[in-house]
DNA sequence: ACCCTCACCTGCACGC
DNA sequence: TGCGTGCAGGTGAGGG
């Protein structure tokens, strides 16, 4: 489900649920969720400890805990947090299950089985890994125009995997690499070295404008809790993609269809005519 | 250092 | 109706 912008929405919606309310007892139930720790270790770590804060690192989702351990999660395809009452039960694929005061339950649940936990010290948090490599924030000063250049002009690979790539641009997942080369009308298919400055400079304002649509979506949202951060875009309802899941459909500049074409094994959706180049 | 393909899962929409 | 196929918003491991 998740990119940058859908992973913000469900850190606001949790930060806003969250902070305060004491982690009692936390069950791993699929060991292969976190697959650094085992059940026992995960429970002992996270017992009796009072969330301070939930943020995000590009699309993982950072949940500190007082004392010595911070909990990451990564959505990937289908993890979601939801929060249940007593009264409610537990869905299928509920993979980890928080008890929390006044009984109610944090509960991950992962269709797909993709999702990932960590539990690491709050002290060596942005040493772990996973988030010591990824690139800068899309809307830090970091990601700026010479960054972004510099990344594109070293690389042979297309521009679409590129950004698919989260150690060269953070965030940014398939949806929104289609979305973003048809407003900076670039070819998936060209290679770094070959976009030009004012392409660069287009897609890097690209990528900050889709994302903040969706951002603003989220703004006003009323909480689902039993799919936090869920229902973005209205019960049920798809979103008005530019291009993306509209093959054959009028490209909105030219009217010409929007065709899908596979990179890397994923589909990408251009118009031949606006992305010529 | 880079880049590609595959693997990890379930479920849904499609065509026969 | 049922069954096979291909597809789904993500990434890492392992190979070249």
């Amino acid at each position: 489900m998740p990119e940058l912008p859908e992973v913000e929405i469900v850190v606001q919606c949790l930060e806003r649920l969250l902070p305060g309310r004491t982690i009692r007892s936390a069950q791993l139930r699929r060991p292969r969720l976190a697959p650094d720790t085992n059940p026992r270790l995960f429970a002992a770590r996270l017992r009796n400890s009072t969330i301070v804060s939930v943020t995000r690192r590009g699309k993982f989702i950072i949940l500190k805990l007082e004392k010595r351990w911070t909990l990451i999660t990564h959505l990937r395809m289908s993890g979601r947090f939801m929060l249940l009452g007593a009264d409610q039960e537990d869905p299928k694929f509920a993979h980890a299950v928080f008890h929390l005061d006044g009984d109610e339950r944090l509960v991950f649940r992962d269709q797909r089985h993709f999702g990932l936990m960590k539990v690491v010290e709050t002290a060596k948090l942005f040493e772990t890994k996973d988030l010591a490599k990824l690139a800068p924030e899309p809307f830090s000063n970091d990601f700026s125009l010479d960054y972004l250049t510099t990344v594109l002009k070293r690389s042979k690979r297309n521009v679409k995997q590129l950004l698919l790539d989260q150690t060269k641009v953070c965030g940014v997942g398939n949806i929104y690499a289609s979305e973003a080369m048809f407003i900076a009308q670039i070819n998936p298919l060209r290679r770094g070295t070959q976009i030009s400055r004012a392409k660069i400079a287009a897609l890097r304002e690209a990528i900050r404008e889709v994302m903040n649509e969706t951002l603003e979506l989220g703004a006003n949202m009323q909480i689902d809790r039993a799919n936090i951060g869920g229902n973005i875009y209205g019960s049920g309802a798809a979103p008005d993609w530019r291009v993306y899941d509209r093959e054959g459909s009028p490209c909105l500049r030219c009217s010409k269809p929007i065709v899908r074409i596979v990179q890397g094994g994923r589909s990408t959706y251009l118009c031949r005519v606006c992305q010529r180049k």
